[in-house]
Order: structure tokens, then C-alpha cells, then sequence
DNA sequence: GAGTTTGAAACT
DNA sequence: CAGTTTCAAACTC
């Protein structure tokens, strides 16, 4: 969680910048001249410029680090008292988001404020000032833990590969762009609470520079989410980012309705309202809040429809709808839960036995989480790590890299030749490495001896028929024939409309994706985006823009594929999947859906 | 759905 | 650090 706490120190500065903004005279300059508001676009689009709609980007998914990084870092800059502040508020957001259950209300009382009115919000956010403090504390505890800065330069490398830190830092972001929002909304001569009416109905110009800002602020929380077709994706992305699983169904279910008015989509209100609710609300606990959330009847009605869709997909594809954890013994608070070790909080899904990961017990939780990291610091870290060289290699000479990324501390398969999801490596898309301890390793992504595709390929040659090459070269690269169990579970994926737009599937899921329809995958799309790297989501992004049947030609065309996303550009996209949800043949709830949930309230600063 | 297999996590 | 046990997911039937 080195990250995404970093993260929010560093974007704390932004807060810095609207303060001054806050001062009458900044406000009133600023109804004056509309050169002031556009002032704060540049910075906007600096981050926007990011967007994923820039094609040349999709092909350059390192990049998304750097800029992210860059990023960051002017944020940087800000006053390290400014900083603080700014964190204890996002902290304390978060603690209010993640805590699901007890703080719920608070959170949708902090949270709706947005829309409502600042002294509102500002009301609320005191009120939950303990929390704050609370999450000061823990952020200030977890940074006793060495070498923080060393850490989130890790982090940034590691693009974001455990749930965790991607959604850590969406969060951050949608925080970063909400205080903003908030900050704006409040200070603004007009004092007018941001809501999405106002958005829509208030003058174009305004409208056009808060988008904008909103628009750049939360590029990366688009760019994890929704590389979505329309803008509206952008501004559901946001929500999203705030939770990834609900926030991703609601966005979902928003872009549903293709005649939204987009800036009523984008308002800040309604991000806000719908991030908050989602983080609150587990995912697919309350399909009755989700249509709640929903102001046209028709959203809820194809909210409603989705819930039933999307479990019926999931059981379809093996897995128990919603299915999350089922842990009997270990109380959720050891590695062994999927939910604990994701960084998330149990939820209604699960199937655990005396649970004790949820907001209820969070003192319990962090005290085990810390326990475990002391231990072990990479503990929660994101399992497959991205190879900072993975860019090089694939420059250079992809058949020499195996994987973009590796498995952190590498698998130790004896018998199931790294062929199955019993293989952490496999599970998370990526090949096997020197680290590796497997026996008989035939992972599909890469060899622990370095064999790659074409290598095995020719091993196997002599044993396999050239059909069966093909096709397993087939299954490498392409989306429809996933090494081993995938396709069963890519089908689905593709079907969901939501996630297409959001999910940065791995080469697999990727192409898929356009096809993917409404399903538990959902789930996965939200999630996906978390893991994903902005890169990847410009790839989406790309893709959307395309025809479903040139999509679907892309998924059938492995060197399509190939191409689009580079030869490495599979192995580089599975890494963020992978060891959160992405593996495109996880359809199941099962791991990847854990990923969706509701984070702790902190995260460890080794993400 | 129950039972088995598997390998990571935890323990000694 | 190595060996063993525990655990829950993945898998099979």
C-alpha cells in the first residue's frame, strides 16, 4: 500500500493549489474570467493528456508507469503540512469507504455531501476525523516500516499488480479529483453544491473546465476502470475507481443507458454518490441499493437485470455467484483467505466461517495484516511483479523474455507442471521464472528453463502435431484459447458490455473483452482496470472504439493480437491481471472477484 | 455437491 | 532453513 498512501501525499498538493483557489479573490476572478477556470485545465489535460484515447499509447503501456510516477511526482511538491492534511482526509475517506458495514451511513452521509453542499461535507468529514486520525495513525505506524520512498518506487514498477494497489490508488484519485471537485464546488462564487443537474444546466464553459479537470484527474482512475467507449465511462470510471466492484457494476449500469447525457454522466455529484455507495455497499449485496443509486428507472432496471445476469454467468462458469472466500479455519485473517490477501474485507458473498475480515473488526485485521508484513513485508504484495525491463525486452527481443512479468517469490509446482491454477505463475499469466521451484514446468506463459512459446513449441514439436502447436500457440496469444481452461471462462467475459469497456483483459481477455457482456465478469471489469495499466486501458480503449466484429476478428487473430498489443504486451497485461483477477480464464468469482472488493482502510505501504 | 488434489501459508 | 502441518482454492467425478 506504499503506493497509494504515497499517492495520497503526493496528491495532496492538488488540494494545496485549490485552496488559493478558495480565496475570495480567486473566486471571484474566476466568475469573472473564464481564462482563470481554463487555468486550471492545463493541468487537467497535462493529466489528460494521458487519456487513453491516444492511440499511440496502447502501445506503450510502460509508459502509463512513467507518467503516473510523473505525475505523482510534481504532485510532490506540494507543502508536506498541506500533504498531511490531505492524506489524513483521504484516509480518513477511504477508512469510511472501506469500512462498508459500520460506517456505511457516515460514508454516505461524507460522501453525498459532494453533491449536496460543502458545509455539508465538510461537517461529515470532521465527524469522521477520528477515523482520519485513525488512518493517520496507521500510515504513520506502517511508515516506520524502511524505506517507504524506496517502496513506491517499487510500487510504480509493479504496475499496480495486487488489487490492492490498484484500487488503493484509484481510490486516491477519485479522492484527489473528488477534494478537487468538492474543494471547487464549495469555494466557487456561486457556492452551488456540484451535483449532476448543475453540471448539466450550469454554463457550458464551466462545465467544460470542471470536466475537464474531473476528466484529468481521474484519468487514471480511467484509465484503470473504463477505457470505457464513451465519456461516460469517464466519469463512471471514477466511481469506479472509488470501488472497484461496485463502482464498476454502477458504471456499468450507467453506460448501460447509451443516451445519458454526458455531463450528467461526468457530474461530480454523481460519481461521488455512486463511488461512495458502491465502496459502502459490497458488491452485488444490495442490487436494491444499486438501483437506488440510480436515478432513471431504466438504469435500475438494467441494474436489476445484471444482478441475476451476472450470477447466473458466474454459476454457469463453476463458480458460485459472488463467490468470494470460503474459509473455514483461518477466521479470513491469514493468507489463506483470498478476500485478506487481496487486502479486502469479507463480504456478504463469501462463505467464510467467523469471519473476522470486515470493517467490524478492523483493529483485527490491521493488527494481522501487520503481523504478517512484519513477517514478511511482501507479504500483500502484488504476487506477479511487472519486469521494469519487460519494456526493453519486448523492444529488443521478445522471444528472449519469457514474461514481462514474474511471480514474486516464484511457484513451487510439483506436479501440476505449471499448467494449472494450482500455479501461482499460471494463475497470474505469467511464466515461470529462475525464482521458480517447479518440477516438470510447462507453463504455457514460460518456462522456468526460458522457453517460451516458440521454444516449447518446437520441444514439442516432435510429440505434439503441428495442430496442436498452433494451437496452443493459439491459446497463448489469443483470448479465445487460453492455455488451459480459459475459454470457458473468456466467453463469458466477453460478453459483458461493461466490462469490455473496462477490462484490460490480458491478451486473452483482452480481445474478448469487446464481446463481454454483462456477467460476474463485471465484477472482473471493474477490476481489471484496477490492475491494469494505463496502458492497458488505452488498448481497451482502442478496441472499444472498434467494431465488436473487428474486435471479434482481433480475438480470433492471434497476430492480431500480437500486434496490437505487442508480443510482450500479453505477458505485460496478465501481470496486473494476473495476481488480482485478470487471468482471463479465471471467469470465476474465485480470486478475481475478491479483487473487487472494498479494501482495508489501510493499505500497507508496501503497495 | 462431495471428495480429491494441489501448493501456498503457517508452523515447528 | 528444512520439514511438516494446515488451509483453502482448484480440480475431478
Amino acid at each position: 500500500m506504499d503506493t497509494p498512501e504515497k499517492s495520497v501525499t503526493q496528491i495532496g498538493t492538488p488540494v494545496s493549489k485549490l485552496k488559493v483557489e478558495d480565496s475570495p479573490v480567486f473566486n471571484y476572478i474566476c466568475s469573472l474570467s473564464p481564462i482563470k477556470t481554463l487555468k486550471s485545465i492545463p493541468i487537467t489535460q497535462t493529466l489528460s493528456s494521458l487519456n487513453f484515447t491516444s492511440p499511440p499509447s496502447v502501445f506503450t503501456s510502460p509508459h502509463a508507469v512513467s507518467h503516473k510516477e510523473s505525475r505523482f511526482r510534481s504532485q510532490k511538491d506540494g507543502s508536506a503540512s498541506k500533504e498531511v492534511a490531505s492524506i489524513g482526509e483521504e484516509g480518513n475517506e477511504e477508512a469510511l469507504v472501506e469500512n462498508s458495514e459500520p460506517a456505511q451511513s457516515l460514508k454516505n452521509d461524507c460522501n453525498t455531501p459532494r453533491v449536496t453542499n460543502d458545509v455539508r461535507d465538510n461537517g461529515c468529514c470532521e465527524d469522521s476525523g477520528k477515523d482520519l486520525q485513525k488512518m493517520l495513525d496507521n500510515v504513520k505506524k506502517k511508515s516506520e516500516t524502511p524505506d517507504w520512498e524506496t517502496l513506491i518506487a517499487a510500487t510504480t514498477e509493479l504496475i499496480y499488480g495486487s488489487p490492492r494497489e490498484s484500487e488503493a490508488f484509484s481510490c486516491l484519485l477519485k479522492r484527489t479529483s473528488n477534494s478537487e471537485a468538492r474543494i471547487r464546488g464549495g469555494t466557487m462564487p456561486t457556492s452551488k453544491p456540484v451535483s449532476n443537474t448543475d453540471v448539466g444546466n450550469n454554463e457550458s464553459e464551466s462545465l467544460d473546465a470542471l470536466s475537464i479537470l474531473h476528466r484529468g484527474v481521474r484519468r487514471r482512475c480511467l484509465d484503470f476502470e473504463i477505457p470505457g467507449n464513451n465519456q461516460q465511462t469517464l466519469g463512471e470510471s471514477s466511481s469506479s475507481c472509488v470501488v472497484p466492484s461496485i463502482g464498476l457494476h454502477l458504471n456499468t449500469i450507467a453506460m448501460s443507458s447509451k443516451d445519458n447525457n454526458v455531463a450528467n454522466e461526468y457530474s461530480f455529484s454523481g460519481d461521488i454518490k455512486v463511488g461512495l455507495q458502491s465502496s459502502a455497499t459490497p458488491l452485488l449485496q444490495s442490487p436494491h441499493d444499486i438501483v437506488r443509486e440510480n436515478e432513471t428507472g431504466k438504469d435500475a432496471g438494467q441494474i436489476i437485470e445484471e444482478v441475476p445476469k451476472r450470477k447466473s454467468e458466474q454459476s454457469g462458469e463453476g463458480g458460485s455467484s459472488c463467490k468470494r472466500c470460503n474459509c473455514k479455519k483461518s477466521k479470513c485473517l491469514k493468507l489463506y483467505c483470498e478476500c485478506f490477501a487481496a487486502g479486502v474485507y469479507c463480504i456478504e458473498p463469501c462463505s467464510c466461517i467467523d469471519c473476522f475480515n470486515k470493517p467490524i473488526h478492523e483493529d483485527v485485521v490491521l493488527a494481522t495484516r501487520k503481523q504478517i508484513e512484519s513477517r514478511n513485508p511482501l507479504a500483500f504484495a502484488p504476487k506477479v511483479i511487472r519486469n521494469s525491463d519487460s519494456i526493453i525486452e519486448v523492444g529488443e527481443d521478445a522471444s528472449k523474455t519469457p514474461a514481462s512479468a514474474r511471480h514474486k517469490r516464484g511457484c513451487n509446482c510439483k506436479k501440476s507442471n505449471c499448467l494449472k491454477k494450482y500455479c501461482e505463475c499460471y494463475q497470474g499469466g505469467v511464466g515461470c521464472s529462475i525464482n521458480c521451484r517447479c518440477e516438470g514446468c510447462k507453463n504455457a506463459f514460460g518456462r522456468k528453463d526460458g522457453s517460451l512459446f516458440e521454444q516449447d513449441e518446437e520441444n514439442e514439436t516432435s510429440g505434439k502435431s503441428g495442430t496442436t502447436k498452433t494451437q496452443q500457440n493459439a491459446e497463448l496469444f489469443n483470448p479465445a484459447a487460453p492455455p488451459s481452461t480459459p475459454l470457458p471462462i473468456r466467453q463469458p467475459l466477453a460478453q459483458l458490455p461493461i466490462s469490455s469497456n473496462n477490462r484490460l483483459l490480458p491478451p486473452q481477455s483482452h480481445f474478448h473483452h469487446g464481446a463481454i457482456g454483462s456477467s460476474s465478469s463485471g465484477i472482473y471489469n471493474i477490476r481489471k482496470p484496477d490492475m491494469s495499466l494505463l496502458s492497458h486501458s488505452r488498448i481497451e480503449t482502442i478496441t472499444e472504439d472498434i467494431d465488436d466484429d473487428m474486435t471479434e476478428n482481433l480475438i480470433h487473430s492471434p497476430i492480431a493480437n500480437i500486434n496490437s498489443l505487442s508480443p510482450n504486451s500479453k505477458r505485460v497485461s496478465l501481470p496486473h491481471l494476473d495476481s488480482s483477477e485478470s487471468s482471463p480464464w479465471r471467469r470465476n468469482g474465485g480470486r478475481n472477484l475478491i479483487r473487487s472488493f472494498p479494501t482495508f482502510p489501510s493499505l500497507t505501504p508496501h503497495h
